[in-house]
DNA sequence: AACGTTTTTGTTAACGTTAACGATAACGAG
DNA sequence: CTCGTTATCGTTAACGTTAACAAAAACGTT
């Protein structure tokens, strides 16, 4: 850096605030410029941090049951990082697996991180959330059900949405519905099945307890529903499951029944993730906006960063973003 | 560190030492592991990367179109990293978009990075790998097909998995077998296409230039190929597929046509993603073991660090691991 | 022209660690 | 017991940047 501000005829001090966007002239700036291009210079990040007590990395917690669907999650974050002068770091941790606090210990480095994404399941994970709060890392999270009081948070309404996808079915006409729920610990397999038994209500259809049957939103625990759905050898024309795993799982077990979809059942699934389209047929579903959910995590955790650091307030935001209803060939009949 | 020296009566190199894992004697390190845990110290990351000059931080490089498939690759990543004491970034970039030197200016504050790893389709992108010779970044590929002597990697033996999978499928009686293609842009793409070209005539059997269609490795692109293959009106009694989102695209096509899988048609795939046992039927397929491959890359990648920082060597060391070849309900008939 | 304001730039002192070298203590062999 | 060798520990000086404050320059107002 020496040699860049010696070149523009500045201090360290100048080049350093050209560097940060700080407030320089313009003619300076120029001329700070023209040396760092001749000079092919770049600041060093370790002496960033040092000095500025920021890490410029943002932290984000994976779990394999997100899966393949940690792409969709990255896609938003890292673009948003990256208009924002960011770096992502990955750290992974397993839900129920419990050395949550030697994680966070691990990056705890003082500044390692600035602060942290936590997409599901670990946004609802509280071990997880009480070693981020009692180490002091600053997180947002993004589509939790559970502990909505207890940090910033971005999400869909899952009520809304399952209400309004049954209320889809309904309105083909189907009458008997089955009901996959996820798994009964995370918050939104809740109130999603909370949404689908409210729009039966409202239209006064019974919910049979024996067309609901207990998923974990993967692929072979949606099989082991459907069969026990199917099994119960009640009438069912439809099945709602609460993500695309487990309504693919659907019509995986349709095919090996012989049961034609969606004339003989209908599938709805929830999330549109990549598999929704990767199947036949494809999938009628509840669109969560990924991308956009977690890009904009990463805009409020860089408020709830600034808020800390600048005023050592603890910002508590909530944004609930819009799902739309995707119809495929799942339900429709042709 | 100061109050960790002063409470063990030591000097903060000591301190620094027994945290490094240096030559202490035992009953100092004892004492000072002692006041470290009384004072929960942790090292400073910042002040720790400016003074040694490594970051403790490895790079992935990702590239959208590995799509879900960079959980299988994160999971053996992360435990490697994990148990070296190293931290995961992930960096975006795409194929064929060409900022590649803006993205690894961005990463090159110095010492930001020590090494990266690629998995494909990056570790295939010349004006990528260009640009981190050039900015001196040390990396480790994983899976390539091409320049295979650029660097270090880590792969399997593409060539004999697919000749053996197509051996296998002529061994249960198969005659006229359709191929479909990756992008063959991509080293491998070629790789596995001559593999089953030579099995092919190896039993004397011919490849009909008909029954061989480009995909580009997505799931779109291997319905169109199968639409090809199957439109030519020639007997076709199998389709192999350059990887398994390709395949599922076949079994969806077969499907839409009321084609019977495996009955009418056999399916293989290859990679054994996820995708090959969330469809029905199951995919046979050629298993890649690929939390193997990565977590191994990891490896490699340190000793490429160590050479180069300790003995100024440019390491480069090739590995093949084994494949195996999965057989499921796509290809056999029950 | 003198003075308060604001904008722009410079100086100094950390930030918390480790490299490099030096000093001391412990040990073994003759 | 002496001396060379090795194991152990300490001192000093960076590493490259930014915070905080200070100074100077530019500007507008009366």
């Amino acid at each position: 850096m020496k040699d860049v501000a010696e070149r523009a005829g500045v201090s360290l001090m100048t080049v350093s605030r050209v560097l940060n966007n700080d407030r320089v002239a313009i003619a300076t700036h120029d001329k700070v410029m023209e040396s760092v291009r001749a000079l092919n210079y770049r600041l060093d990040a370790s002496a960033r941090s040092l000095s500025s007590a920021q890490s410029y990395l943002m932290g984000f917690f994976y779990d394999n049951s997100l899966g393949g669907y940690i792409s969709q999650y990255l896609i938003g974050v890292l673009q948003r990082c990256n208009e924002l002068g960011y770096h992502l770091v990955i750290e992974s941790c397993s839900y129920g697996e419990s050395d949550v606090d030697s994680i966070v210990e691990g990056l705890t480095g003082r500044y390692m991180l600035d602060g942290v994404i936590l997409p599901p399941p670990l946004c609802e994970y509280a071990p997880l959330l009480d070693a981020l709060d009692k180490a002091g890392v600053r997180y947002v999270r993004v589509g939790p059900g559970l502990e909505l009081e207890r940090s910033s948070y971005v999400s869909i309404d899952d009520y809304r949405a399952t209400f309004e996808m049954t209320e889809r079915l309904i309105a083909q006409g189907h009458r008997a519905i089955g009901f996959i729920k996820g798994d009964i610990h995370q918050g939104v397999a809740v109130t999603r099945f909370e949404g689908f038994r409210d729009a039966m209500d409202k239209h006064e259809l019974p919910v049979d307890a024996a067309l609901v049957a207990e998923g974990s939103f993967s692929f072979a625990s949606g099989m082991e529903a459907c069969e026990q759905i199917l099994g119960a050898g009640k009438p069912v024309s439809a099945i709602f499951a609460s993500n695309d795993d487990m309504a693919s799982a659907v019509i995986a077990t349709a095919h090996r029944r012989g049961i034609r979809v969606p004339e003989e059942l209908a599938v709805a699934g929830f999330d549109d993730t990549n598999i929704a389209t990767s199947i036949y047929p494809q999938l009628t579903t509840v669109r969560q906006p990924i991308e956009e959910l977690s890009g904009q995590s990463v805009n409020l955790l860089i408020e709830v960063i600034r808020a800390d650091s600048l005023l050592d307030i603890k910002l508590q935001k909530k944004e609930i973003l819009a799902h739309s209803i995707i119809e495929r060939d799942s339900t429709l009949i042709s």
